[in-house]
DNA sequence: AAGTGGTCTAGACCACTCT
DNA sequence: GAGTGGTCTAGACCACTTG
């Protein structure tokens, strides 16, 4: 009977490379394979040591790089696991409304379809102009007061499943909702918030006046491969804005 | 004769607290008395280790603690360093103008006046209301358009030397003065953003018009002991407001 | 009690910078 | 070449979690 022992598996860093960095995108690219699936654990460090031939300070190393990253996270007498997507409500640490802090927004989709990638939305997904991609307009309220209205574009190949999905089964926050239904775990975002005046629509979902003074954020979400799955361009009312940096 | 080796100096970690800890927190405590000024180098961590009592890993450890907190710096086949205050522009990081991209703005101090702190005033600086502080307002311009208006206090007994400072001598960028003239360095500083009209002295001073969208920026300086030694409410035009951010 | 991650040691060797 | 920080090793022991 052949003995299913752990393979030695080495891994060679490029020139100029760290080992511990070599071994921690080898892990980074496991993980992506989906050897470790969110949420579960990876082997004990100094099984993953031994498995690649490597002293167990080394392979901490690589760990904790992969704790910098947000990829993994250890927990003293437990183990380390792949981490979640983002699932909170991000969005809303831009704003402060009046009655509900930390309170979870309900969202209605306004409206679905499918349509072709325009120059600017490709761009930004990072696919060809001419892709087809899922377009959602979407309304976020807090006790009933309409808060954030959202333009959504999700390239379609990777997102047909909600094409059909009927709208009552869609879930108030989309990130928990995007890896349930279709697999994508969003793991980095980039936010970008500027100032506009809100145009006539925009402000008619917002119940806001034409013109009011709106705030703009364009946020570009990645999977843990690098890929782009979101654009959204979320608005809302200016003077509900707010937000804190710390600077070093 | 006596030679001057150096003493052997144990640092006690705390009950819970890791050796590193405690040696990190004892280092951070000899720059803020002075020991090693800004912008000199620490001694080796070799001799340090050696000086109190511990591995060279444990060591390491703790400065990569200081390099993870910005209080120190390090370079490869040159040394330690400490970091000086902030130096830039960081205001700038909010705004984006036309044409002078990455170029210092010209600053005109307005108004000077010593003035007991408001209660606000003093919650935000850490003192008590009543206390003196030095306010000033301050117009930054960028090829001669007036871009940015502000307030600022700082706290009286240590900026006293600005009291009565001929305003030809004040330099564009703050920090570095109050570096060279006070002593005092920013090491780190909290923004807060918010949307709201512009007053009309306001606006007058950005040659916009009373009630044009202005973005509020309140900052709170501080210096390596962690005491506030300014505060600062800049006030910009909404629409050149853009900011990015990366969330993980 | 067994298994996990966290701390600490004592050394070797390498890569970079300055003179 | 001398001095610095960066990498890597091989081990010991501790602290936390779980069955």
């Amino acid at each position: 009977m052949t003995a299913n022992r752990p393979r030695l598996s080495l891994v060679q860093p490029e020139p100029g490379q760290s080992r511990y960095g070599a071994l921690a995108a080898a892990l980074r690219q496991r993980v992506i394979d989906g050897e470790w699936p969110v949420g579960t654990a990876l082997p004990a460090e100094t099984n993953l040591a031994a498995e690649h031939g490597v002293a167990l300070g080394t392979m901490r190393r690589a760990l904790e790089l992969l704790v910098e990253q947000g990829l993994i996270e250890r927990q003293h007498g437990r183990g380390t696991f792949v981490r979640g997507g983002l699932s909170g409500a991000p969005m809303l640490r831009f704003f402060r409304f009046g009655a509900g802090d930390g309170e979870v927004p309900q969202s209605r989709i306004l409206a679905r379809q499918s349509v072709v990638a325009s120059a600017d939305v490709a761009r930004r997904l990072g696919i060809a102009r001419g892709e087809p991609v899922l377009r959602l307009q979407r309304l976020r309220s807090l006790g009933g007061q309409p808060r954030l209205f959202e333009e959504i574009w999700l390239p379609l190949p990777l997102f047909d499943t909600l094409v059909g999905l009927a709208l009552a089964d869609w879930g108030d926050l989309l990130y928990p909702f995007f890896v349930e239904r279709c697999g994508v775990a969003v793991t980095r975002a980039t936010d970008e918030v500027g100032f506009a005046p809100l145009t006539a629509p925009q402000a008619r979902a917002l119940e806001l006046s034409a013109g009011h003074p709106g705030v703009t954020v364009t946020r570009q979400a990645y999977d843990l491969a690098g890929r782009c799955v979101e654009l959204r361009v979320t608005r809302g009312d200016a003077f509900a804005f707010h937000y804190s940096v710390t600077i070093t």
